[in-house]
DNA sequence: TTATTATTCGCAATCGATTGCCATAAAAAT
DNA sequence: ATTTTTATGGCAATCGATTGCGAATAATAA
């Protein structure tokens, strides 16, 4: 049972005194084989047990019904999600994914890209890593003719299509809705700013700061939170000072604003009375906590979605260079 | 740069004068290619940018460094955290990962498991869906001489390389402990019986109120239970009897345990002085929750190694039929 | 009945890499 | 200097499906 070979389109013409451009042909059934021998084709595939073999097919039709996908993590809540977006409309399209995930590290990334590369995927889908260092591997993903879309985490100064999460609209609200609040001392805890989406998080909160004509102060901007165990440490931190701030911004994650919030309970600091918190991403879990957690909803599963349908839409229909596009979502304040 | 074709081997050995013999050699750097023209080779295929094809690789060395896995929901967190155990290992190894997932739908279940096998993948992952009807696509599998290996939800009566959860045990250490917490009429809340575990669940719970001398009263058995929302029906349902179980374990998630919360909280029942909550699987909420929730630690990550390293080391070094295993891990009762 | 057209199917090349076998050349042994 | 051994690399078949082209047959028209 395990060595047996498994049946070919030249065991079905075989058995049937036929070429094996017929039993292709009629598989396919696009082209040109008469009804009754169809049939009888289709029959025996059936009776042999026949399973086409992909990696031929594809070999001889020069590209491949799959799509792979590069994310940091893939059991992080937005990435599955994001995936799970994906997975629905590709699937709808029979196209496959193949998955990798990079554990925020560069060189796995690349390797990542290169096996992506040799297994002809039509289409590259990716998020790049926190330590992302150049962008050279993405380009030889263009050169190599595979497509290429980023998103949330992307390259800024590479031209590809981009769906993108409008951070620096969501962040300046959430920020505006602290202030709208009452809250006055408002500090931002932000992740690496090697990555796109922290930049533009950190512009939105400065942008928020200045149109109501607070004042940006550094001590108040603490880079490197983008955990809940670092945003804790950076929460003591901040809490400890002379002149301690009223309101917290995780713009990370809710996992830090999460951290936050433990540390301020410990300290017998109480939320929202004493100090406004809201996080980032509206994990499951923000709207149990005590008190719940004001945050930010990406749309994780439809971004996903929107995604795939670009790659459909835009993107395969013409083999033509299409003009990069940029997709971005607006994120929605879930205010608890 | 779209319609260029990739560089070959053919071009590689043209540039030099060679054979793409020797090329395919001094690439897989196994056989008799002279030192020198091995490193003109290794050279020209940098300069050339060349990628190997794997689709042509793997075709005519009839198997693939591909294993192809089916979960229900890719995004929900014991599946993401069983797939990053996964491609955590399969990484490691050179292989790749083809993610499906079924959507707790039988016949989709079966479409994904035939593409699998058309891309000749050397192993399938799978956990069935919730409708699951027949095993005869398993069978399917395994006749086309791929490799099965059965997680979690499986189909009992087909041999096979199973990695399982010791489901019973854990329930039956979780109603013991209730027992042992003092309460007295515990209720359990199911999942469908269609699905081996909810039946071991279901059998943990007999076993310990027996072991115990307490009656099994099926009043206090709902099966239909298996998402927040039904268990909150259920969880009022229990409540308002004439005489309310005084601890209900939700068998089938923590989310189901947060659902019997949210209804205790809303009807003044007082938790865990009122109604002792137990649920299952440890999701990350369980802690956060006021009051925290009991519940049972599935391993998942490493559970997901667990099952990439019964591959590598027990199916795939000797082509012969090795004899099905079945390995079971013990999930752990976290007590809050 | 013969000429023309349409259907159906076979032949053979192709996709790109791998590999057993053989030939040549170089190195070593006699 | 001749023979033997070894190292190196070419030839050609192969993996399984697809496809352009042409041949044979059947169907239709003249």
């Amino acid at each position: 049972m395990k060595n047996q070979k498994r049946t070919t389109i030249y065991d079905i013409a075989k058995k049937l005194n036929l070429n094996a451009s017929s039993v292709s042909r009629a598989l396919s059934n696009n082209s040109s084989v008469s009804e009754t021998t169809r049939k009888l084709i289709l029959k025996t595939a059936k009776e042999l047990n026949y399973n086409q073999n992909s990696l031929a097919s594809n070999l001889r039709k020069g590209h491949n019904q799959t799509i792979g996908v590069i994310v940091p993590r893939i059991n992080q809540n937005f990435f599955s999600n994001i995936i799970a977006g994906l997975e629905e409309v590709t699937y709808q399209k029979g196209y496959n994914l193949i998955i990798c995930q990079s554990n925020e590290s560069y060189a796995r990334e690349v390797k990542c890209v290169n096996t992506l590369i040799n297994q002809h995927v039509s289409c590259i889908i990716i998020s790049v890593s926190a330590d992302f260092e150049d962008d050279s591997h993405l380009k030889n993903i263009m050169e190599q003719g595979i497509q290429l879309i980023q998103f949330d985490r992307v390259a800024d100064n590479l031209e590809t299509f981009k769906v993108l999460n409008d951070n620096e609209q969501a962040s300046m609200e959430a920020v505006s809705h602290l202030i709208a609040q009452g809250y006055k001392r408002i500090a931002l805890l932000e992740g690496p700013q090697s990555l796109n989406i922290f930049k533009q998080r950190r512009n939105g909160y400065i942008t928020a700061l200045k149109k109501h004509d607070f004042e940006v102060l550094p001590e108040l901007m603490i880079e490197n939170a983008w955990t809940k165990e670092l945003s804790a440490i950076a929460t003591r931190k901040l809490l400890s000072l002379a002149n301690p701030p009223d309101a917290i911004f995780a713009s990370t994650s809710d996992f830090s604003a999460l951290g936050v919030l433990e540390v301020a309970n410990k300290m017998g600091v109480i939320v929202p009375d004493e100090l406004g918190v809201c996080g980032y991403s509206n994990e499951f879990f923000s709207e149990i906590t005590m008190p719940s957690i004001t945050t930010i909803d990406q749309y994780s599963v439809s971004m996903g979605k929107t995604i795939a349908n670009l790659f459909f839409q835009e993107i395969k229909p013409d083999n033509k260079d299409a003009v990069p596009k940029i997709v971005s979502i607006k994120p929605k304040l879930i205010i608890r």
